[in-house]
RNA sequence: GGGCGAGUACCCAAGUGGCCAAAGGGGGCAGACUGUAAAUCUGCUGACGUACGUCUUCGGGGGUUCGAAUCCCUCCUCGCCCA
C-alpha cells in the first residue's frame, strides 16, 4: 500500500493536525507552514522520539507515531528516533522522581522489541517511506570532553533550570534531580541538531511534555549549526547583491521546528490508556488484539468522540457525520465500534481486527456452544485455559465449585459457592448453579468446557 | 536534642477494656437495569468452613487483666512546634 504518489492524501499538515486536536503547541507557526509549504522543499523531514524504557510501547506512546504517519500522508518524510543512547540516561520530564538506571543490555533490547511497532503502523500509511534510527548510533561514541566543548557551551544553566520538568525537581526538596537526568535535556537536543546536521531533519514533533526539550533542540541548532552554514550562506547571498549584512529575529527561526501534541485525556479525568488490567501496550503479546480491540469499544461517548480524529484517519466529513449519527443512536455504538475497528487495523491488521471482532460478539453474547471447533479455539484463542482428565466427568460428574476453582475463576470453596449463589457462573454460555453437576454431556467437541464467571471473565478448560 | 500529635483492613476513616473481624465512605467483585456504557438499585468484600464456628489482623515487641484496637512500658515510622 505504501506509495509515492504526487499529490498526497493530505495537503496542509498542520490544519489536519489542528482539526484532530493534535496540534498543542508549535515553536513559530508562521513559519512552520511557510517551511513545509515551500515548493522547492515538498518533503520535509520530521522525526519524533521514543524512550526505551520497556519492552513495548503503550497507547499513550501512539499519539506521536500518529502524528508521524500524519506527517507521511501529507507527504513529508517520517522518522522514528529510538532513544537507545538517551534511555541509558533518563527523561527527567514528567517524573517526580529520579529513576532507576536500565542496564545498556535492557535498553537494546527494548530498542529491539519497540521497532516493529512503528513499521506496523507507519508502514500501510502511504507516503514516503518512513525512517528509524538509533540516537545510540551517535551518542554512543561521544566522548564527554567533546561534549562539553561542543555542546555543553551553548546551553545556559539558568536557562535549564528554568525548565518545567528541572523545575519541578528542584522545586522538590525530597527528591532533588541527578546531574545525570539534569543532563538529559541537552543530549535530546543533540539529537536533534545531529539529525538536523547530517540527515536535514528540520522538525521535531512530540507530546507536549516534550516541548522543553524540543525547544532546546531548536535552539541548540540555531546556535550551533547556524552560526556556521546559514550565515556564511546569508553573508555570501548579501555580498552578491551588494548589500549591508543584516539578521533578524525570523532568520533565526526559519531553521528549525517544534511541534507538540496535547496530552490525550479522559472526559472523566482519569489517567488515559490504563484499563482495571494496567496498561494498554502496542504489542500483541502484553496487549492482545482482542483486548486493544475491547479498550476502543468500551470507550465512553464523549472520549470515542475526541479519540476517533486522533486514533484513525477518517477524513472530518466522515468523522462528523459518525458523530452526528451516533448522537441519534448511541445505543447502536457505531461510534466506538468505527473507532474500535480502524484502531486495531491501524496496529495490527486488518485480518486481526476481524478475529478480536468476531470473538468479541461472541464471547459477550456467550453464544459459543454453536461454535465450529476451529472457531471456538480461536475465539478463546486469548483466555486462559488448562487440562484435566477426562475421568473426573464421567458418572455424577464434577462438582462445579471444584471446576471453579480448577479454572482459577475462584480461589476458595466459598468464593466458589458464592458466584454460584450469585449467578455469576455459566458453561458453554449456559448458567448454572451449585447443583449443576459437570458431566461429559458438557464436553463441545468431545474435549472442550467454556467457563465464564462474570461478564467478562472466561477460562477454557481441555479434557482428555 | 526538647514538646505535642498520629500510625486501624486495598485506600480514607470511626472506634478509647468485653456487645469488635472492627461503624461509615471509597475502591473492588457479583447480580438487576442498560449500549459489553454512564447513572441507579441489590448482595459480597480478612481467611477457611454448607453452618452454630475456627484461625489471623488495629505500627513492632513486652506487660497488666478472666478479657486489649482500647490501659501500662519500650522501640520504630511519620507530621507539627521549639532548639
Amino acid at each position: 500500500m505504501t506509495t509515492t504518489s504526487s499529490t498526497p492524501a493530505v495537503t496542509d499538515l498542520i490544519a489536519e493536525l489542528q482539526w484532530r486536536g493534535l496540534l498543542h503547541q508549535c515553536t513559530d507557526e508562521a513559519g512552520l507552514r511557510e517551511h513545509l509549504a515551500d515548493p522547492a522543499n515538498a518533503s520535509r523531514k520530521i522525526y519524533s522520539g521514543f524512550d526505551p524504557t520497556a519492552p513495548s510501547l503503550t497507547i499513550g506512546n501512539l499519539v506521536p507515531i500518529m502524528l508521524l504517519a500524519h506527517v507521511k500522508r501529507a507527504g513529508h518524510v517520517a522518522v522514528a528516533l529510538q532513544g537507545g543512547g538517551t534511555g541509558l540516561i533518563g527523561d527527567p520530564s514528567g517524573k517526580s522522581a529520579e529513576r532507576q538506571l536500565n542496564t545498556a543490555d535492557t535498553v537494546a533490547a527494548n530498542v529491539e522489541a519497540q521497532r516493529p511497532i512503528f513499521d506496523a503502523v507507519l508502514g500501510n500509511v502511504e507516503g514516503h517511506p518512513h525512517a528509524i534510527a538509533n540516537n545510540l548510533d551517535w551518542l554512543g561514541g561521544l566522548g564527554y570532553i567533546e561534549a562539553l566543548r561542543d555542546i555543553g557551551k551553548h546551553f545556559s544553566v539558568n536557562m535549564m533550570m528554568q525548565k518545567e520538568s528541572v523545575k519541578a525537581r528542584l522545586e522538590n526538596r525530597e527528591q532533588g534531580i541527578s546531574y545525570t537526568e539534569f543532563s538529559y535535556m541537552i543530549l535530546q537536543a543533540y539529537d536533534f541538531a545531529h539529525l538536523y546536521e547530517h540527515e536535514g531533519i528540520t522538525v521535531q514533533i512530540g507530546g507536549s511534555d516534550q516541548y522543553g526539550n524540543i525547544v532546546a533542540g531548536t535552539d541548540l541548532i540555531r546556535r550551533k549549526t547556524a552560526e556556521d552554514k546559514f550565515f556564511a550562506a546569508k553573508q555570501e547571498q548579501s555580498k552578491e547583491a551588494g548589500e549591508v549584512v543584516s539578521f533578524s529575529g525570523s532568520d533565526y527561526e526559519r531553521l528549525a521546528f517544534g511541534i507538540t501534541a496535547p496530552l490525550v485525556t479522559k472526559a472523566d479525568g482519569t489517567k488515559f490508556g490504563k484499563t482495571e488490567s494496567g496498561a494498554v501496550w502496542l504489542t500483541a503479546d502484553k496487549t492482545s488484539p482482542y483486548a486493544y480491540y475491547q479498550f476502543w469499544l468500551n470507550a465512553t461517548d464523549d472520549d470515542a468522540t475526541n479519540w476517533i480524529k486522533i486514533f484513525t484517519f477518517l477524513t472530518q466529513d466522515e468523522i462528523e457525520s459518525l458523530i452526528a449519527r451516533h448522537a441519534e443512536n448511541p445505543g447502536m455504538r457505531e461510534l466506538q465500534r468505527t473507532l474500535a475497528q480502524h484502531a486495531t487495523t491501524i496496529l495490527h491488521g486488518e485480518e486481526a481486527m476481524h478475529r478480536a471482532e468476531s470473538a468479541g460478539k461472541a464471547l459477550f453474547s456467550g453464544e459459543i456452544a454453536d461454535l465450529d471447533e476451529p472457531t471456538l479455539l480461536e475465539v478463546l484463542a486469548d483466555v486462559p485455559s488448562s487440562d484435566h482428565p477426562k475421568a473426573d466427568l464421567a458418572g455424577d460428574g464434577l462438582d462445579p465449585i471444584e471446576l471453579l476453582k480448577r479454572a482459577s475463576l475462584a480461589s476458595s470453596n466459598r468464593e466458589a459457592r458464592e458466584f454460584l449463589g450469585n449467578g455469576s457462573v455459566s458453561i458453554n454460555g449456559a448458567k448454572i448453579d451449585g447443583d449443576t453437576r459437570i458431566t461429559e454431556s458438557h464436553l463441545l467437541h468431545g474435549s472442550l468446557i467454556a467457563v465464564r464467571r462474570g461478564k467478562k471473565k472466561w477460562h477454557l478448560t481441555r479434557w482428555k
